[in-house]
DNA sequence: TGCCAGGCCCTCTTTAGGGCCTT
């Protein structure tokens, strides 16, 4: 199945922990989708994962578990986001992290999707070289992206993430003269060693 | 706040260990 080139949805979960390996659940998907660079629809939904959630993740998301007595059950939600999802390929920021959730999440309903993932953590160690974390609050503040601090929240931290998308590839275009970045290029990336993407970006100039 | 898991990435490396990120 082909993707759409110009559409990408940046997406991210808060959970009830670490790992869908040892039981852990989805509590809230938030996504935005950007078509050339802007930003052209939202998604935002908590989930009922059927059980409570422990203090740390109250504390840590702000969604308490009042919040989520009336909120659907993740199979409602993720298949509504497998619907919002489509054919367009993928962004989180540790990608590897909310793959694990969204495969596990989807593979309970029997449902897919054909886009590819990348990380906007892997990119922004090669691009954001000079950053002190990559954490992504504080790639928000070395881009000088304007913030109001609510960090944590699905959808915010996947416009936030957004954001920093579009810096780095403002910065890759900006260095290397490179204005149409292909996916593919960015998968290229953020499989190359940091010593190695002068190389690979030169390699796409004109 | 994180000890949970897992992939990335660096180094005193590759026959390994540990920090960074995500919740």
């Amino acid at each position: 199945m082909s993707h759409r080139a110009d559409s990408l949805v940046i997406l991210d979960f808060e959970t009830t922990g670490l790992s869908p390996d040892v039981g852990d659940r989805a509590i809230e998907i938030g996504a935005v989708r950007l078509v050339n660079g802007e930003v052209t629809e939202r998604f935002q939904e908590l989930m009922n994962p059927g059980r409570r959630v422990s203090a740390f993740i109250e504390d840590y998301t702000g969604i308490s578990n009042e919040m989520l007595v009336d909120a659907d059950c993740c199979e409602s939600v993720m298949d509504r986001f497998a619907d919002f999802i489509g054919s367009d390929n993928l962004i989180a920021h540790n990608a590897s992290f909310d793959k694990r959730f969204l495969d596990a999440e989807l593979a309970r309903i029997n449902r897919t999707y054909c886009g590819d993932f990348s990380c906007s953590l892997l990119l922004s160690r090669r691009i954001f070289q000079d950053a002190h974390s990559h954490k992504l609050g504080e790639l928000v503040r070395f881009s000088n992206i304007e913030s109001s601090g609510g960090f944590h929240r699905a959808l915010y931290d996947s416009e936030m993430t957004a954001k920093v998308w579009m810096k780095m590839l403002e910065n890759i275009g900006e260095r290397y003269g490179l204005f149409d970045i292909p996916f593919e290029l960015i998968q290229k990336l953020t499989k190359t060693p940091k010593k190695g993407i002068d190389k690979v970006l030169s390699g796409y100039s004109c």
